[in-house]
RNA sequence: GCCGGGUUACCCUAGCCUGGUAGGGGGCAGGCCUGCUAAGCCUGUGGCCUAACGGGCCGCGUGGGUUCAAAUCCCACACCCGGCGCCA
C-alpha cells in the first residue's frame, strides 16, 4: 500500500521551499489503482447529534417553531439583556477579532507618508506597491523577502523599503488581530430578544419558537463537565400571558421521552438580570451511574426591562436545556469531552469482536477455479488429515484459465501425517489477544481453555490461510507460463507464515497493550501443482 | 490564573537525580532450526549523505544555552494529563 512519507515531505519544503514542492505535490498522492473494491456499510452516527436530531422532533411535536438564531452578536445586546451584571456576562465571552485590512488601495495619506520618506510616487511605482502587497498577502513572498521585494519593485535601497514597510504599512510587518465589539453568544437568550423583536408584529400569539445550538463559553480548561462549546435546547413561549410553571412541563414533555423520570426542580434564589426576580428555576436529572442529580435545564420569565429594551410588549418565558448534560445522562457517561470528542478524548478501545473483524486471510484468489481449488484443499486435507506419508492426494483436475491443471496435496516425510496438527487451528481473540488455538487439546494451558470458552472466533483457520495463499500461487504460475508451482509451510511462528493479516489498527492496539499475538504451530502443508503447457505436444 | 506530572524510534518502556556508545520487550522483516504447539537461535528494524560496506552527519516534543561531551544540566516555548480556581 502506498503511503504519503511526512518526513521527507517536510524535509523537501525546508530545502526547497513551499511553492515548488506544492506545484509538484499531486505526484506524491498515491496514485488510485481502480482495484480496490471495498465493502462500505453505513456510517455511525454521532450520539449527540443523534439526542438533538429526537429533542428536536419533540419540540415540533409540541408545536414549537424552529428558527436559526445569530451566533455573532455585538456586546452592546448583553448591555441591554443584563444592565448592571453584563460585564460579568462578557468575562465569560469569546469577543471576535480581526486583522486589519492593509491599505493596498494606497489612500491620500499612505501617499503622502511615502514621499516624505523620499520615494517620488510615480503610477509606476504605486502599480508596482500594490502589486507586491498583494502577492505578499497571498502568501508568494515570504515574511522574510518582504523589504527586498519592494526594493526591488520600486527601485529604491532596502533601507527606505525597510521603512516604508515599518511606518506606513506596520500592518503588513506584523499581522495583530485587533478586537472588534462582536462576541460569540455565550447564551441562546441573547439571540432570542432579537429574534423576539423581530417577530412580535408579524407572528399571532402564542409565538412558539424553538432553536438548539451551539453556544461559547470561556472556559480556561475543558473539564468532566464543561465544554467550550456546546449546545442549547432553547425554547421561547411569547403570549399575553404566561405562567412560568409552563417551563417546568415544558422540560418533562421534552426529558420524559427519553426515559427519564426523576426530576428537580428549584426557584433560584438569586436571579438573573435578565430574568425578573424570583422568576428563575433551575431543573436537575438524576444521573443513575454518576448517582447525583445534574443541573440540565435553566428557565425564566424575562425581565420586564429586558423586553422593554427591545421594545418587546408580551411577557415572554424561556427554557434552555444544556444538551451535553443531557446526554451525559442519557449514555451514562460520566465525562462530556469523551462524550463529544471520543477522537480526542476516548481512548481507543477494541472488543474483541472488533479486533476479530480486523484479522482476515492477507492473499485470496482472484478466479472462481481458485476458490474451487482452495475448497478442495482444505476438504481433502480435513478427510485424510491421518493419512501417513509419504503420500499425494490429487486434490483438483481441470482448468484455470484454459489451462489443464492438477493440483497435489503431498506429504513426503516417512511416518509424518498429511497435515501438521496446528493446521486446523483456529484463530480466537481473547482479552485482546491473538491467539491460533486447536479445537482440543492443550488444556494445561489457562489461556487456551478460557479463550475456547469466552473468546471470540474468528472462523478462519490457519488451513484456510494456507490453502487461499496456495490458490493464489497457482493462478499466479498460470499466469505467467509456469510448470510447475509448490508452497510448502511448515511451522508458523507469526500470522504472516499463514497468509493470515493483523490490520495495522488492531496491532497497534494489540502491541500498545502488551496484548500478545501468538499464531504459531506445526502447519506442515505441502500443495503443489502441474499445469499443461500451452502447447499439448510440448 | 496557580500547582504538579508528562512528551524517547512502528507500539510499549528504561535511561534523567549522579552528563560519556539510546538499553529492553513487543510487532515487523530476513536467515538458521523444525512434525503435535504458547516454540528456540541469529540478524536487521529513525532520517540524510557517501568517493561504497568502511563510515560520516543529524535524530529522545520545539528552539536556544552551558560543556571537551547533553535524552540527561539551565532557559524559553508548544502540546498532553491531573488537581485547584473560574463556571451567569
Amino acid at each position: 500500500m502506498a503511503r504519503l512519507n511526512p518526513n521527507e515531505i517536510l524535509r523537501q519544503v525546508e530545502a526547497e521551499g513551499f511553492e515548488r514542492v506544492w506545484k509538484r505535490s499531486a505526484e506524491l498522492l498515491p496514485k488510485p489503482s481502480g482495484r480496490r473494491e471495498r465493502r462500505i456499510g453505513r456510517g455511525e452516527s454521532h450520539p449527540l447529534y443523534d439526542l438533538i436530531q429526537r429533542l428536536r422532533e419533540l419540540f415540533l411535536e409540541m408545536g414549537f417553531t424552529e428558527v436559526s438564531n445569530p451566533i455573532i452578536i455585538d456586546e452592546n445586546e448583553v448591555y441591554k439583556q443584563y444592565g448592571p451584571e453584563a460585564p460579568i456576562i462578557l468575562d465569560r465571552c469569546y469577543y471576535l477579532a480581526t486583522l486589519p485590512r492593509p491599505d493596498i488601495g494606497l489612500s491620500k495619506a499612505k501617499r503622502r507618508e511615502i514621499e516624505k520618506l523620499g520615494v517620488k510616487l510615480t503610477d509606476k511605482r504605486v502599480t508596482a506597491i500594490r502589486r507586491t502587497l498583494r502577492s505578499y498577502k497571498r502568501g508568494e513572498i515570504e515574511p522574510d523577502d518582504l523589504i527586498e521585494a519592494l526594493s526591488k519593485a520600486l527601485g529604491i535601497p532596502d533601507t527606505t523599503a525597510m521603512l516604508i514597510v515599518s511606518r506606513v504599512f506596520p500592518e503588513f510587518a506584523s499581522l495583530r488581530p485587533e478586537p472588534t465589539t462582536q462576541t460569540l453568544r455565550s447564551h441562546m437568550t441573547t439571540p432570542w430578544f432579537l429574534t423576539l423583536q423581530a417577530l412580535q408584529y408579524k407572528v399571532d400569539l402564542p409565538l412558539r419558537l424553538f432553536s438548539i445550538g451551539v453556544r461559547f463559553r470561556r472556559e480556561q480548561r475543558e473539564d468532566p463537565t464543561h465544554l467550550r462549546v456546546h449546545h442549547s435546547a432553547s425554547c421561547v413561549v411569547m403570549d399575553e400571558e404566561v405562567d412560568v410553571e409552563e417551563g417546568e412541563e415544558i422540560t418533562r414533555n421534552l426529558l420524559e421521552p427519553l426515559g427519564f423520570e426523576r426530576f428537580r426542580f428549584v426557584r433560584k434564589d438569586v436571579t438573573s438580570k435578565y430574568y425578573a426576580p424570583g422568576m428563575e428555576y433551575e431543573g436537575y436529572i438524576y444521573h443513575p451511574t454518576m448517582d447525583r442529580w445534574i443541573e440540565v435545564v435553566n428557565y425564566g420569565l424575562y425581565s420586564p426591562i429586558a423586553l422593554a429594551r427591545y421594545g418587546i410588549e408580551y411577557p415572554v418565558l424561556n427554557v434552555g436545556v444544556g444538551v451535553e448534560r443531557v446526554a451525559l445522562a442519557l449514555y451514562r457517561e460520566d465525562d462530556v469531552r469523551r462524550l463529544v470528542y471520543p477522537q480526542f478524548y476516548a481512548e481507543l478501545t477494541l472488543s474483541d469482536e472488533e479486533i476479530a473483524r480486523m484479522v482476515r486471510i492477507e492473499v485470496e484468489p482472484e478466479t472462481p477455479e481458485g476458490s474451487m481449488i482452495k475448497r478442495r484443499i482444505i476438504e481433502e486435507a480435513i478427510r485424510n488429515a491421518d493419512k501417513v506419508g509419504p503420500c499425494e492426494l490429487l486434490v483438483y483436475d481441470g482448468e484455470v484459465m484454459g489451462r489443464k491443471v492438477r493440483v497435489y496435496l503431498y506429504e513426503r516425510d516417512e511416518g509424518a501425517k498429511l497435515i501438521g496438527a496446528a493446521a486446523m487451528n483456529k484463530i480466537y481473540i481473547y482479552k485482546g489477544n491473538v491467539l491460533g488455538i486447536p479445537e482440543d487439546g492443550m488444556e494445561d494451558l489457562e489461556l487456551v481453555r478460557e479463550a475456547r470458552r469466552r473468546g471470540v472466533q474468528t472462523g478462519i483457520r490457519f488451513i484456510d490461510g494456507v490453502a487461499s495463499l496456495a490458490a493464489r500461487r497457482i493462478e499466479e504460475a498460470v499466469r505467467s507460463g509456469k510448470r510447475r508451482i509448490n508452497v510448502r509451510v511448515r511451522i508458523a511462528k507469526r500470522p504472516r507464515d499463514v497468509n493470515i493479516e493483523i490490520g495495522e489498527v488492531a496491532r497497534r492496539y494489540i502491541t500498545s497493550r502488551k496484548g500478545r499475538i501468538e499464531v504459531s504451530g506445526p502447519v506442515f502443508m505441502g500443495v503443489r501443482a502441474e499445469i499443461e503447457s500451452l502447447n499439448p505436444r510440448s
